[in-house]
RNA sequence: GGGCCCGUGGCGAAACAGGCAGACGCAGCGGACUUAAAAUCUGCGGCCGCAAGGCGUGUGGGUUCGAUUCCCACCGGGCCCA
């Protein structure tokens, strides 16, 4: 981008160069800051100053990012430049459009930064928002910065404390599928007079239990609940460790021994709402590779729960089978190491189970369902099998999770793979009891699929010859008579273990009194102020202790003085606070709402923005000429609120699942409208980069390659040739790209052209900086178009040339289409072909006889506004149509287009004979088939291709071609 | 291993709903302007062939008047689950 010789006076001073484009950009962004401090667009609210309730409104949200030290990424203005397209292009249509911005803020790096210099995490994660919040100032996003948030504001993680009470006063009522206040449970019960389960396993009236009793059985329903997990805990690392961390027993990270323990933590109780969760992905607009995904993730199955009677054991073995059907081949029995029954066959002293136990329990759960090699011990006790009465062995074996079903399978080797290789191994027997089509049984391996029934009769139950769906409600049946077994539906989804031992989090507003009982902070004193540390270093211990119990003075305190109600302890009762955190999930939960009411400091979200903001029309209401909704019905609202939701496919399971989940809870209770929280679900694809990798596919960083001609690369170092690839952006590869350096080489304008021109949204699509220069010299082109580059005059067309005036109306009617498809690059390239057609040869006599008229250039500019908003804000403020410095084209109106333009009168179609082109004809466009064939069959090329021969048939596709069959 | 998605010039890509393959941009080659270069404007550009013509959307089949588009099998790449 060098400029002209710096020693010779620039003859050109308003040239669209790459100074000239910052400098422009910079002084609209400066117009933008109020004499109040505040900065950027407005929308405001249903009843504050300024609102107009005639227009529709249109909520669109980007995923917030996290604010790392290393600021912005290429890929993060991807998504967030498609948004504000879509959004100043539904403001031009009139609409009140929400577009927020805020900081995902709490999570682990902070804390690690943290614990390395002894820095507060809100020191560093500030400083990076300040520094993200300038990058995407640059960008010229039209963010409503008024509504902006950090999840780490005590005023917002308030809320999150309350929503999360929420949860914890509430319970999911399986008769009416919906979650309910806790009170209305305990209601019930004292009205029931119900029979509940104490300890020990007794029964007892609720009216004869004590207070404690009756809590006890209450916060079993809770739908946030203290449950006991296996975790990995690292006591070295003073941290639990995600599985995925966790390899052969060690830490990924320093390779420190793990070790699995049960640990009492906060759950949330997402199994309930597994169904509902599930059905209502059919009600979203989102991709349909999202939607497989969660319901994967969902993992629901039907099958049967079957209790079978262990020898000399009270307790039966319960194990849940999607394949009851095979029931008569069930030969061995598996349990999952950390099963009860084992602990009892332990606890006899069985020595060689309990090595084999205490060897399993700390693989895992990845490297155990990984692993090839089948392992396992027999406990020494049998089952029967209530099919056929026979005495079949129950082993335990880490192929097994207690985490899944109910920790214990039946196993049928002849027609499950693993059970087969672990029959196989360790030499049980192998029954066949499904004939499957065209796949004979061999005993070779397992066959498993559908067929009938075989080998399945005895005195008590015969299901021979029934197709597997027959045979399995056969079996359902006669378990359920026989009293040990029924229907049952299973979910691969787990409840969400919610506790973190980590600093950097939201505090749980709980307390513990001293026998370990938990009480809830009162809603009135949230929110509950995560207190700073001197040392955030983790705590080296065999059990876990979460950095926060370092905090002495704030965990020991009283009722009173944290906040519980004294009509659920007294003031004066000594308690200890929750030390452990939620998860970085927690805080991304909820945000979309907050934004309709970011300061309202009484509610989550003031009902009345909830509503305006949340509710959507479908388009046949909208049609219908229906008003904007005041509450929720399904026959004329969406089922979810936000507009349109961007972000990466990374998210489509986790953060899209738990909030759907949170959103339902809130639902349910009435503090919000709509069922589902993201109508429209878009995800944008990853942007790669270049590098390249050696013969034996390592790879070489960027830095150390030279192209040595065109598309040939060598290894500077070595000479050898290396093969350019596609991967990520990654620091060791040196192939990272920095926005603020691009900005500075071309402007904000041009770098949001480019990622919107490099392909699709949705692809994934490599970076490459020798490109970046085509849409640049488009801007500097359509420039030209409008302004005198020496003497920075408005350079306008005299009169209008029909052919542009023509095209014009083309471009903005695709455009507009295009923007809706969120097909940007085919806007940009629509954009393009009008730019060079208006353009004007170099050195023409008159300049004003060619280009486009100002009348031209106000429309042009408004249709480029959404793409490139500061170059058209200055186009606009020199063709005298808004002031210069100010809101620009933001009250505009998207220029409209005449539809007789869009139509030739006369058009070019290709003749076909077999199917290839042989002739072009100039056809009215208004010409039916008989004359086009007409037309064709006349034509002196089509003539001599059919040289005579007989014509079997014409195929006329009026406006597209013709095809000649001979 | 199972499921899903994707394979188009040297590169990024386009192609309504089965109807002119390669719009637009990059890189490349040429022309004009210039003392020269840059910049700008302008032209060419899938492959083979002197040409006529032939072949071309990963490969091989199929359906169809007509297939990048639909179907089957395979090869290659990616994602998810295991």
């Amino acid at each position: 981008m060098s400029a002209s010789n710096p020693a010779e006076p620039n003859e050109l001073p308003h040239r669209y160069t790459a100074a000239f484009a910052n400098a422009l950009e910079e002084r609209w962004q400066a117009s933008l800051a109020h004499a109040d401090g505040s900065y950027g667009y407005r929308q405001p609210n249903p009843g504050e100053p300024g609102f107009d309730a005639s227009k529709p409104k249109f909520y669109c949200l980007d995923m917030f990012p996290y604010p790392s030290g290393a600021g912005l990424h290429v890929g993060h203005p991807e998504g967030y430049t498609a948004t504000d397209i879509i959004c100043r292009y539904r403001k031009l249509q009139g609409f009140n459009v929400l577009h927020p911005m805020g900081w995902d803020a709490f999570g682990l790096p902070a804390e690690q930064y943290a614990i390395a210099t002894g820095v507060h995490p809100e020191v560093t994660t500030k400083k990076a928002i300040d520094n993200f919040r300038r990058q995407l100032r640059r960008f010229g996003f039209m963010y409503d910065w008024s509504r902006e948030f950090a999840t780490i504001d005590p005023d917002y993680y308030r809320w999150t404390q309350w929503i999360w009470l929420q949860a914890y006063s509430s319970w999911f009522d399986p008769s009416v599928k919906k979650a309910r206040p806790i009170a209305e449970l305990e209601a019930k019960l004292a009205r029931e007079d119900a029979e509940i389960a104490v300890d020990g396993g007794a029964t007892k009236k609720w009216s004869l239990c004590t207070k404690r009793e009756r809590q006890a059985h209450l916060d079993t329903f809770r739908l946030a609940y203290l449950g006991t997990q296996t975790v990995n805990w690292c006591p070295k690392l003073g941290t639990v460790l995600a599985n995925e961390e966790v390899i052969d027993g060690r830490s990924e990270r320093g390779g420190h021994p793990v070790l699995r323990m049960p640990l009492k933590q906060w759950m949330f109780r997402i199994t309930a709402y597994a169904d509902r969760l599930l059905e209502d992905l059919a009600v979203v607009d989102w991709p349909e590779m999202t939607r497989t995904l969660q319901t994967e993730w969902i993992g629901r199955s039907e099958g049967a729960e079957i209790r079978f009677t262990v020898d000399g054991e009270d307790e039966p073995l319960t194990v849940f089978t999607t394949r009851p059907d095979t029931l008569f081949g069930a030969t061995y029995m598996v349990v999952a190491p950390e099963h009860a029954l084992v602990a009892k066959a332990v606890a006899r002293g069985n020595a060689e189970l309990a090595k084999y136990v205490a060897w399993a329990k700390n693989r895992s759960d990845i490297d155990r369902q990984a692993s090839k090699e089948k392992t396992g011990c027999a406990t020494g006790l049998f089952a029967i099998n209530p099919a056929t009465g026979a005495r079949i062995p129950v082993w335990t074996a880490d192929y097994v999770l207690m985490g899944y079903g109910t920790g214990a399978i039946m196993a049928v080797p002849a027609h499950d793979e693993r059970d087969f290789e672990f029959a196989k191994a360790f030499a049980l027997p192998i029954q066949q009891v499904v004939e499957i089509d065209g796949v004979p049984f061999t005993g070779e391996a397992a066959t498993s699929g559908e067929g009938r029934a075989v080998h399945s009769a005895s005195a008590h139950l015969a299901i021979d010859g029934l197709a597997t769906a027959e045979a399995k409600k056969a079996v359902i049946a006669w378990l359920e008579k026989q009293g040990i077994g029924a229907l049952r539906v299973n979910y691969r989804l787990r409840d969400w273990l919610f506790s973190r031992q980590r600093y950097w989090g939201e505090p749980f507003p709980i307390v513990y009194d001293a026998d370990g009982n938990h009480y809830p902070v009162s809603p009135s004193h949230l929110p509950l102020v995560l207190p700073p540390l001197a040392d955030y270093s983790p705590v080296e211990s065999d059990t876990p202790q979460p950095p926060l119990a370092k905090a002495r003075e704030w965990t020991h305190t009283t009722a009173d003085a944290a906040g519980v109600d004294a009509s659920v302890l007294a003031p004066d009762t000594p308690v200890v606070r929750e030390t452990n955190t939620m998860p970085g999930w927690a805080g991304s939960c909820w945000y979309y709402l907050r934004y309709c009411s970011p300061k309202d400091a009484s509610h989550f979200v003031s009902p009345e923005a909830e509503r305006y903001w949340m509710l959507s029309r479908k388009k046949s209401a909208v049609a219908a000429g229906a008003p904007a909704p005041t509450a929720y019905d399904p026959a004329t609202c969406h089922a979810g609120g936000i507009d349109l939701y961007v972000g990466g496919s990374e998210h489509a399971v986790l953060h899209c699942l738990y909030a759907r989940f949170w959103h339902k809870i809130l639902f349910d209770l009435g503090h919000v409208s709509t069922p589902e929280p993201f109508g429209k679900l878009f995800h944008q694809g990853m942007i790669t980069s270049y590098a390249f990798q050696r013969a034996d596919k390592s790879l070489v960083p960027t830095d150390q390659v030279t192209e040595v001609s065109e598309g040939e690369f060598v290894e500077t170092a070595t000479g050898q040739k290396v093969t350019q690839i596609v991967a990520k952006m990654s620091k060791s590869l040196k192939n990272v790209i920095n926005p603020d350096d691009v900005i500075a080489d071309y402007g904000a304008d041009t770098f949001r052209l480019y990622e919107m021109y490099m392909g699709p949204l949705e692809a994934s699509k490599p970076w490459n900086t020798r490109d970046i220069v085509g849409v640049f010299r488009f801007l500097q082109r359509a420039w030209r178009l409008a302004v005198d580059e020496k003497s920075g005059a408005v350079l306008a067309a005299a009169n209008a040339d029909a052919k542009i005036e023509r095209l014009l109306h083309r471009t903005i009617h695709k455009v507009g289409e295009d923007i809706e498809k969120l097909s940007f690059n085919t806007a940009i390239a629509a954009m393009i072909e009008l730019v060079n057609a208006a353009t004007r040869p170099t050195g023409m006599a008159d300049p004003t006889q060619g280009g486009m008229t100002r009348d031209q250039l106000a429309r042009f500019a408004r249709i480029l506004w959404p793409f490139a908003p500061h170059f058209a804000d200055e186009l606009g403020a020199r063709l005298g149509l808004h002031p210069a410095g100010g809101l620009g084209f933001f009250d505009a109106a998207w220029p409209t287009h005449d539809p007789a333009m869009l139509v030739d009168d006369e058009i070019e179609m290709p003749v076909q004979i077999q199917g290839k082109i042989k002739a072009r004809l100039m056809v009215p466009a208004k010409a039916d088939a008989a004359a086009i064939e007409a037309l064709a069959l006349a034509h002196a090329d089509v003539v001599a291709a059919i040289a005579g021969r007989p014509v079997k048939k014409v195929v006329v596709v009026p406006g597209r071609m013709v095809n000649i069959v001979v």
